[in-house]
DNA sequence: CGCCGAGTTGAACTGAATCAAGAAACGTGG
DNA sequence: CCACGTTTCTTGATTCAGTTCAACTCGGCG
């Protein structure tokens, strides 16, 4: 049950039994979030990862001139924090808030260590999100690096077509590295080879 | 003196005994690689994490083009792995290679295990590894998103001077994700305001 | 000496940013 | 249920950063 869901995360093959997704989720407290309010601001020590049990959170940080760009969105069954700052002691260089009105689980870092020395496998699990957060971090480097906007969109269409929906263009566009107005103009470039074709 | 070195590895401030990096260093096979020489190659199946003793490895994909895009430098003291493909048995999507000739401690996946198990510290060690892996990756995008090229070659020469020195210039271009035709000009811009001011 | 790869420079081009103005879409209160 | 303001999205004109392609320079090395 709670297993289907975890393997949801990152999309998919976790290895994750029963029993560590009850433990982790019945020892962490529930936390209503409403939309447009902060987990945790740019500055702030992070004390603890959060679960989103229902929702849609974000994760971004603002440049020089106020702008605001999107690390990463975390909808249902993921994780979202700023291990950086919760495990290395740093300052967050990020802002965590929710985008819809959301429940997560709040999870302390004391538990992640508890439940890895009490649970067999738990510390592999956690090594393992860990693992796939990397790549994940690592193939939007490389797409950043290599390929145009247009081919991001469409990668991201692809890959989140769920996020594409439930939030507007202009986070999309941010999570790009564009302007809104130039995603909507890729949009409409895209619609019209699309109707051509 | 084993933990200085460590204590090199990403700028700093992870916490290890000697203990362990003796156990670590002592307990892996060494691997002269001359330059040139790939240690993994995209498609293949990653088994082992490198830590770098001396030399300069990297790596790096290729797009649809051909065009090689650099991921990651990894000179004296720092490890370097494709943990998605280690950890998730997926097929490598990058290459690693050696850009001088280099000696590395082959690091098996096992290996970390057992160190885990058997040193007190150890496993919590290579957590604080992850997580300092998760904040680098994430600081690249943020700039990759954020900044023109010319500010990302700036805090390049900040974060890496070192690098900088030991490779030819279409390799931080290539990392920094423009033409080497670019970086050659916004050197050149870079020269000139810092001679007129 | 002549080659070769790395770096530079120039000119034309292109993808994306900027600035500014409208057009839709949306929620809220009357 | 409509009227309102607010936010989101689109469109246009212009500018700019970075690419492309081609020619050239320079230093190392056989």
């Amino acid at each position: 049950m709670k297993s289907l869901e975890f393997n949801n995360f990152l999309t998919g093959n976790i290895s994750v039994t029963d029993e560590m997704a009850n433990a982790l989720l019945s020892q962490c407290n529930k936390l209503n979030v409403a939309k447009g309010t902060w987990l945790l601001r740019q500055g702030e020590l992070s004390k603890n990862a959060y679960y989103v049990e229902t929702g849609l959170l974000r994760q971004y940080s603002t440049d020089d001139k106020g702008k605001e760009h999107i690390l990463q969105f975390a909808p249902q069954n993921w994780f979202i924090s700023n291990r950086e700052s919760e495990y290395l002691n740093k300052p967050s260089s990020y802002y965590i808030d929710a985008i819809e009105d959301s429940t997560v689980c709040v999870i302390k870092k004391d538990l992640i260590d508890n439940l890895s020395a009490k649970i067999t496998g738990f510390a592999d699990f956690n090594l393992q999100l860990l693992h796939k957060h990397i790549a994940s971090l690592q193939k939007r480097i490389t797409q950043l690096q290599s390929y145009p906007a247009h081919q991001r969109y469409l990668d991201f269409i692809q890959t989140y077509p769920d996020v594409l929906l439930r939030v507007p263009q202009t986070m999309v566009a941010s999570y790009l590295g564009i302007t809104p107005e130039s995603l909507s103009r890729i949009r409409k470039e895209l619609a019209n080879s699309h109707r051509t074709s």
